[in-house]
RNA sequence: GCCCGGAUGGCGAAAUGGCAGACGCACAGGACUUAAAAUCCUGGGUCCCGGAAGGGACGUGCGGGUUCGAGUCCCGCUCCGGGCACCA
């Protein structure tokens, strides 16, 4: 068992509480590990780890070093040491070369600032915050990013190799979004520079009849004519200001302004118009775009709006276009108006004539294929306490160093004041004791990073401390990590990993990140963390809603376990429905497993509470062990397959068979109790004690079934005519097809259906039907 | 708008293409009890014929299709849940 507890969360409970985030987390660490042990869940507490404690981020700091002292080799697709990094000779500056290089860096951004929380956040995070009422705004910070763009493509292909629903697959996929398409230069008529834009319909260049730069784009001043430069920059400061959710809002509406410059479409050799709008985004593929109004929708509202040509370069393949067009044609087709002297597309279908153009444009060196993906880098830093340190310490002389091994962990100053600064800053920077060091490895002055992590770093690797909870010496022994995580690089990692769907975007994907990364080194041995994932349900309040305080709808285990027994809130959790289903809690379906309990209870004791007299060594009927080893199946069969709800429906059935006997198999009761042990430990134990075991069954062997006990000794058979049931017949389990026919087509009751009729075809499944065709 | 899921009795839900509704909740009737609780037994998809035993037709969101046979597979919709969304 482990505890994750940095970050935000907690930082906002101990605001509203006024407890330190250092008492909180040990407040409630005790409370849910007291819970736990009230279930009866068999945590191996030997293993307990807790990502707050400096013995553990220690190790965080220590992965943090790894990613800063790294630099991603993109023709070897891994990470390497940064003193790999082949230096350019006309380099100077060999280590702000490095430092643009690293898989960590500080840049400034523009990142989302979050006011009341005094902090900003991840992209992956600003939806959940927004939720929750608050207001995020973009702003320019200097922040620490780590650069998760590096592993894009490794991030797609690897989710080849886990087994976790489709769903989380494709959510991953969506926000990793590769695109495939070219990079075309643009030359700018009258100046040196030309524009570069990424487009994944290269095939429709013939259409392309105006370019649009981001109003961020760092050539849209420069290139603008002096009589439309105050609107240009105008224009810019303007969608400065909107937030990303003013910008979508406004989506309908177009907007952008001329910038009085023209370029050359390489293919037509046409002049054509370079505007500025916002709807082209100054983070994705190069900030720029070729707009080709006919074949995609929003160029198509734009020149609409704005009255720029509509050029058709692309015909359905079943007929023609209408113009003028109505909305863009955006499908594939067939190419069309789309030739030069040195180039024709014409007639070519829209896969074939990217290949073309992708080909003239590389022959021609002005453009080249391209993938892009939507992912960008993940920022680190968070303006706030309660994290983990980032162990770099910043020189007065402009300088910085991480620190090394043997200066790990950097601890968390423990302060009285851990509120939002209000200033941008972290709180950490108003701790001068702590910030302010001489540094004795260099003798230079400077001051820690008062950035700290953001929640998710702890969980990144957490999975891989419980195979070696206590080693002083390193995260992990690679022997412990090859036990737990298996050998097979395209296999393996944590066996089945169950957690909400929340986190498809957020710490699975940070977590894969940071797993590849340590993979590349070798500290790992499979390249994926989690082989098999599951989302498990949320459990509702009973009127459907989520559980929340200010609803009123909270069901607090504490008042379950006092009222009916922690057994029957585990069981009554798993016969729910499916462990996957969103479900409601139900103050009457406790009810009735807490009488199920009872009758099993029944079932093995006296009103006084000794055992049951009904007990007896007798040998079971050939019902009685169909019964057992049909429960021994079923239920180690949906155990594999998380289907407790229809385990614990046949552990109902077997109570509902036995406890109607008055002679009950000692055997079979013994085996039974083994079963129930799983779903309620306690009543279990409590009943092998009954039976006059000592010890704990927890170190019996869980029963196994026997295939031939579980075979009826005759079966029903359903006849039908002509598809409709007309008899069932109790036949001998043994009997194969050609007995079946005989006895279904001489059946009294199929006759009646028969007489007068041909028959066509009789369809035997043995075991099940027979079907006879007439006519 | 795009991408994923899902839809079965009064309710939670079961069903390798083979008797739809296992198991449970709630309900109704009965037994036990002075009574109640608890417990035990019995019952039930809908409609039609029948006094009854019984028999028949229909039935898994809607419309088509494949198949001897479809809750299950295919095509097209509707609604609900989740995700993404000016990503060029």
């Amino acid at each position: 068992m482990g505890w994750d507890a940095f970050g935000l969360p907690t930082e906002r409970y101990s605001m509203t509480t006024g407890i330190h985030p250092r008492i909180a987390t040990a407040e409630n660490i005790a409370t849910f590990k007291r819970q736990l042990k009230m279930l009866g869940f068999s945590y191996d507490w030997s293993r307990e780890i807790n990502t707050t404690a400096p013995c553990y981020y220690r190790w965080t700091q220590w992965m943090f070093r790894l990613i800063y002292n790294s630099w991603y080799d993109h023709q070897q697709q891994r990470a390497r040491p940064i003193e790999e990094l082949p230096i350019p000779p006309d380099v100077a500056d060999v280590e702000a070369y490095r430092d643009q290089h690293r898989l960590t860096y500080m840049a400034l951004v523009p990142v989302n600032w979050c006011e009341e929380l005094g902090t900003v956040l991840a992209n992956e995070e600003v939806d959940e915050w927004r939720e929750k009422g608050y207001t995020v705004e973009r702003r320019p910070m200097r922040q620490w990013m780590v650069r998760i763009t590096a592993y894009a493509e490794r991030l797609l292909a690897d989710l080849d190799l886990v087994d976790w629903p489709p769903s989380t697959k494709e959510m991953q996929r969506n926000w990793i979004g590769k695109s495939e398409g070219a990079e075309i230069t643009f030359p700018v008529i009258g100046t040196e520079e030309s524009v570069t834009v990424f487009t994944t319909r290269p095939d429709t260049l013939f259409g392309a009849t105006y370019l649009v730069l981001a109003p961020e784009h760092p050539l849209v001043e420069q290139i603008s004519e002096p009589e439309y430069r105050d609107d240009v920059i105008s224009y810019r400061a303007q969608s400065q200001r909107k937030t990303d959710l003013e910008r979508t809002e406004l989506a309908r509406d177009k907007t952008g302004v001329f910038t009085g410059a023209y370029a050359f479409n390489p293919a037509t050799g046409r002049e054509i118009p370079i505007w500025t709008a916002d709807y082209v985004l100054p983070h994705y593929g190069t900030g720029a775009i070729m707009a080709v109004p006919a074949h995609d929708q929003r160029d198509f509202e734009f020149a609409t709006a704005y009255g720029l040509p509509i050029a058709v370069v692309v015909q359905p393949s079943t007929g023609e276009l209408n113009e003028p067009l109505t909305e863009a044609f955006t499908d594939d087709g067939i190419s069309y108006n789309s030739h030069s002297d040195e180039v024709s597309l014409d007639g070519l279908p829209t896969q074939q004539a990217k290949e073309r153009i992708i080909a003239w444009l590389e022959h021609r060196g002005i453009g080249r294929r391209a993938v892009r993906y939507k992912l960008r880098d993940w920022l680190f830093s968070r303006q706030r306490y309660w994290g983990e340190p980032i162990p770099i310490i910043h020189f007065d002389d402009g300088t910085r160093r991480i620190l090394d091994d043997d200066e790990l962990p950097l601890e968390l100053p423990d302060v009285h004041e851990f509120k939002p600064t209000g200033t941008g800053e972290s709180v950490l920077a108003t701790v001068p004791e702590w910030m302010n060091v001489l540094d004795p490895k260099t003798g230079k002055r400077g001051h820690y990073e008062t950035n700290t992590m953001p929640q998710w770093a702890g969980s990144c690797w957490y999975y891989l401390r419980f195979c070696d909870p206590h080693n002083d010496d390193r995260f992990a022994d690679p022997n412990a990590l090859r036990y737990w995580l298996g050998t097979d690089p395209n296999r393996g990692g944590v066996d089945l990993y169950i957690g909400g769907a929340e986190h498809a975007v957020l710490h699975l994907l940070y977590a894969r990140f940071w797993h590849k990364l340590l993979y590349d080194y070798g500290y790992v041995p499979t390249k994926e963390p989690f082989a098999k994932l599951f989302h498990q349900g949320l459990i509702l309040g009973e009127d459907g809603r989520k559980m929340s305080k200010s609803l009123g709808n909270v069901v607090n285990p504490d008042d379950i376990v006092h009222q009916y027994g922690a057994d029957a809130l585990r069981l009554f959790e798993m016969f729910l429905g499916p462990l996957e289903a969103t479900k409601p809690w139900s103050s009457k379906g406790i009810e009735g497993i807490k009488r199920f309990l009872d009758r099993i209870w029944r079932m093995y004791t006296h009103p006084d509470g000794t055992l049951s007299s009904a007990i007896v060594d007798i040998p079971l009927t050939r019902e009685q062990q169909r019964i057992l080893h049909r429960t021994i199946k079923k239920v180690r069969e949906d155990i594999e397959s998380l289907s407790f709800n229809t385990a614990i429906a046949q552990l109902m059935i077997f109570v509902n068979e036995f406890s109607r006997q008055e002679q009950r198999p000692r055997q079979a009761m013994e085996l039974f109790v083994l079963l129930l042990a799983p779903f309620a430990p306690h009543i279990a134990e409590e009943l092998w004690s009954l039976l006059g075991h000592t010890g704990s069954l927890a170190t019996h062997p869980f029963p196994d079934w026997n295939e031939q006990l579980i075979a009826d000794d005759t079966v029903e058979i359903v006849v039908q005519v002509n598809s409709k049931v007309r008899a069932k017949l109790t036949v001998p389990a043994e009997f194969d097809s050609e007995e079946l026919r005989a006895r279904a087509l001489s059946c009294q009751d199929i006759q009646r259906y028969l007489d007068g009729k041909t028959v066509t075809k009789v369809i035997i499944v043995p075991g099940k039907l027979v079907n006879i065709l007439v006519h």
